[in-house]
DNA sequence: TATTTAATGCAATACCGTTGCAATAATACA
DNA sequence: TGTATTATTGCAACGGTATTGCATTAAATA
């Protein structure tokens, strides 16, 4: 399937952009209320993450955001490094820490993934 | 208001009991399905949590577990001692894990709380 | 410009947690 | 032990959110 350019999906990335950090599904449906409907939000996020533009972090809270990953870099994701999250519960805004996430399982245990959440205030809203 | 003792109240304190292990919503659900009501399971949880006797947890899942947190030890949840918390992926068993978080926050941050999941296998499934 | 079909909007559906209310039953007290 | 009180339960209904079907629209290509 050959994806097209849409108004839609123009703004969702712009949007993603300008936001330099991740966006939850309800911030993006604020930011574009009356432009398109809800439905199509979902559509273009999924398309967006199918076809790796973004990815999708399941904050602490249990909401999804969806981030470009751009200034936390993909091969944060990748080669082993497990990073920590940070969310702040001020601003809201999600980002990557640079800080890696070290753990020594007990025996027999065998790793597959790591989800690690700081919350607080940010630089901005401490 | 005062409690009183119900079946549906001593069939999932011993659910929890013989468990051994945090239980999700719907592993719950499914264990006692028949016996009573998919409400009455939210009701007794919930109130389980506001008297104390258990917790919820929200896993990196998204899905809340609830825990008796006997054998992982409440002390472990004060002290400002975060741990690591483990979910098998292939018994959904859910675990504390001794293993302290660790984290130095970049300039001017300030830590509220931490959520950190590891998944994969147990050491009964690996 | 015409053709193909991805993308969209709308309605309908599914799922999950919650709430209202009448019926039931656990507890306290006479 | 019997009665009164009211916490608890089941059922139906609701609310929010994610998904699906389908007819329509419009982006890409020739």
């Amino acid at each position: 399937m050959r994806r097209r350019n849409t108004p839609a999906k123009s703004t969702i990335l712009t949007l993603l952009k300008d936001a330099g950090t991740a966006l939850s599904q309800d911030m993006i449906e604020d930011k574009v209320k009356g432009e398109m409907d809800r439905v199509t939000i979902y559509r273009v996020l999924n398309s967006f993450c199918e076809d790796g533009i973004t990815h999708r972090i399941l904050a602490d809270n249990g909401k999804y955001y969806f981030a470009l990953c751009l200034n936390c870099g993909e091969e944060k994701h990748n080669h082993n490094h497990d990073h920590f999250h940070f969310r702040c519960t001020k601003c809201e805004k999600v980002e990557c820490l640079d800080e890696e996430v070290t753990l020594t399982l007990p025996q027999g245990y065998v790793k597959q993934t790591i989800s690690s959440w700081v919350t607080g205030y940010c630089n901005n809203c401490s």
